[in-house]
DNA sequence: CGTCTTTGACCTGCGC
DNA sequence: GCGCAGGTCAAAGACG
């Protein structure tokens, strides 16, 4: 029953779908190449200029990570799978509006890290979507945020410092 | 009143 | 089989 949708609908002002959008087929061409059973198969760099984040000027540089993840733990479900990308973003917050709203679920301590790892789901009706923020103990200015799935819908507020850091983001085929 | 966060319990996978 | 770690659920409370 679960139909995980990985085609975005058009939305002209959705930069942000579209960097997704251009991440998860690269990503996908990418895992026709190397067929690693799962882990993190690839790795996606970002360099952004000197930009700000609501409000908070920070980021350097992003680093996405690409990887493939089973789901359908709840309850005796069958496995599929989908794609997640991690971003690495130095910043002074940990929640970074990319102007989709997101219910936290849940907050976990992660070992080796004194730091919790938050996970928030995408409110939007009918969304899957979900990411994990966790901010990194050796490099307290480090937020890695982990997408799991693609939106299937328009973003629901402008957020224009975030797009302004995605129009320029570059990236690079890999490390 | 609706939405969101907090937080402990619960479930599952994995390594030993 | 057991214990640990990661991920999710859901009740209760906070907040606008």
């Amino acid at each position: 029953m679960e139909n995980y949708q990985t085609i975005f609908q058009s939305s002209s002002s959705s930069s942000h779908l579209s960097l997704l959008n251009t991440l998860n087929s690269q990503a996908q061409t990418q895992r026709q190449d190397h067929n690693k059973s799962n882990g993190y198969s690839r790795i996606t760099s970002m360099e952004i200029p000197g930009s700000s984040i609501s409000g908070v000027t920070q980021s350097n540089s992003l680093t996405g990570v690409e990887t493939e993840v089973k789901i359908g733990k709840k309850r005796g479900e069958k496995i599929s799978r989908k794609p997640r990308y991690a971003f690495q973003t130095r910043t002074q917050v940990d929640i970074l509006d990319d102007g989709y709203r997101w219910r936290k679920y849940g907050q976990k301590a992660v070992k080796n890290n004194k730091f919790p790892r938050s996970y928030y789901r995408c409110t939007y009706q009918g969304c899957t979507v979900k990411k994990q923020v966790q901010r990194l103990s050796n490099d307290e200015g480090m937020v890695v945020t982990t997408y799991e799935g693609t939106h299937s819908h328009p973003i629901e507020k402008s957020t224009d410092n975030f797009e302004h850091i995605l129009s320029q983001m570059q990236i690079y085929p890999s490390i």
